[in-house]
DNA sequence: TGACGTCACTTGTCCTTACGAGTTACGACT
DNA sequence: AGTCGTAACTCGTAAGGACAAGTGACGTCA
């Protein structure tokens, strides 16, 4: 029966009463939220409001609701699975990835041939239409349950000049890093990092709960002549994993190629 | 009149046309949508029902609605700004941040006194309830209007037994890195990139429009004794800017204490 | 005891109706 | 010609009703 009447809208004023209980501690993290019959009642407002309401918490990422049983306090906590992005090489010159080893493929890679986009063909510095090698992932971490989209795209060009590269653009990445050394490159990479909300493919491959951003995650090798030779793209769901970078300062400010 | 009736709820099988019609390109980025009246006729539903497909593709970005106007296709392009994280020493050894010149503070920074909490803690490695100084700034670029919010935080500790740190968390963290290399310490950077559905502060402090979410870029600087003396928290829309960072092979394979 | 059906609870879907509020264009009045 | 009001469109909010579908507990029956 608490009455409310501050701000905008009824059910705006209904989600606020809400989310300041939520936040508040009446309503603890994984606890059960009131049903919509009794929000109704304790607001005086009609099922449609309250669902209003609750759609709006949902949105926001605050509570969990599911069929039958009733709405739940999200439990707020941190990602579990860290993922860092790193490129080491053992004494031998082979290369190591940080997390080569927590990911297990959760169903065959599908290897594919297609052109570059708006978007890839920026970032491989190429112009569109340009053919390129591919083969997707998905993966899975078995310890946090984490699933993510992986993704590799080798130009043409740079397969055919490669002799080893071949065309198996599913060899791991440090596999393909390795080769290109052999090639006489010296590689360096740069990383770009977005976030959206999934697309409704990648709701359902990654298993993500309403309102969970993908962060998307692609990264280009450079060869000697710093033009791009390899991409590499991650996506995951936002609330099992973040991303871990180390920096060291450069010594001197280098001035890239605007891109 | 185009009948409809594939998978499940009647709202999810318009919302499903209507996204094909999106991305097939029948409806062109920024074009105006059927009205709800429209789609009703079209496709023989309800109101409510109109409107509960539409929030779905609201809620995945697809779309963006205006009251009294109609609903218009996203245009999807990709952010325009790019955010270069990486720090550079000039000759003299002054830092120098890639960004460092673009924002402008959209109000006076907020100069506060908090403690860690269980997230800046961890980063830290304190204790919580740890006392630490903090400075909050709101950052635009006026160049593509992206807003970001800025915080710094030094733990008392630190700015105790840094002399010139004194009680200034605002100062720019180029000023910060400096001072803490003058007293000694040799500086490394980790960042840790998260990404989620903003707070209703966020989401007006920051203008986002629906369904963006928000990447979340900590920076913590090490020592000499690879300890976390200071952080620094980067907000904003994932729908305005990315990330993008430079790597270059570790010599070996260091293994960095656990978090 | 075990299996199963029923019932009472939950949320999900869909409809109808009504009015409020922002936007735009047109036309009448000054 | 310029101003302003109104009308007709848009989406936003709120209420009511009805039934479907998932969940869990309880009780009955074999």
């Amino acid at each position: 029966m608490s009455e409310i009447q501050r701000p905008g809208a009824l059910y705006q004023q209904v989600a606020a009463a809400i989310r300041e209980a939520i936040l508040s501690g009446e309503f603890a993290p994984d606890s059960l939220l009131p049903s919509e019959a009794q929000l109704m009642a304790r607001y005086g407002v009609s099922r449609p409001t309250v669902r209003n309401a609750i759609s709006a918490l949902r949105a926001e990422g605050l509570i969990d609701v599911r069929h039958g049983k009733g709405s739940f306090v999200r439990s707020s906590g941190q990602p579990h699975l860290t993922i860092e992005r790193r490129v080491s090489r053992t004494a031998e010159g082979k290369f190591v990835m940080p997390n080569g080893d927590i990911w297990q493929e959760a169903e065959e890679p599908t290897t594919y041939r297609t052109h570059t986009t708006k978007d890839t063909g920026r970032l491989l510095r190429l112009d569109e239409e340009e053919a390129l090698f591919g083969c997707d992932r998905l993966l899975i971490d078995p310890s946090s349950g984490t699933r993510a989209m992986h993704r590799t795209l080798i130009p043409f060009e740079v397969a055919e000049a490669v002799p080893l590269l071949g065309e198996e653009p599913c060899k791991p990445a440090a596999a393909i890093y390795w080769v290109l050394t052999q090639a006489g490159h010296q590689l360096a990479w740069t990383e770009t990092v977005r976030a959206r909300m999934p697309l409704p493919d990648e709701r359902t491959a990654l298993k993500l709960p309403d309102a969970t951003p993908v962060l998307h995650v692609t990264r280009t090798a450079h060869g000697t002549d710093d033009r791009p030779l390899f991409l590499e793209e991650l996506r995951f769901g936002a609330d099992r994993a973040e991303l871990v970078y180390r920096i060291t300062a450069d010594k001197q400010p280098t001035r890239r190629t605007r891109t």
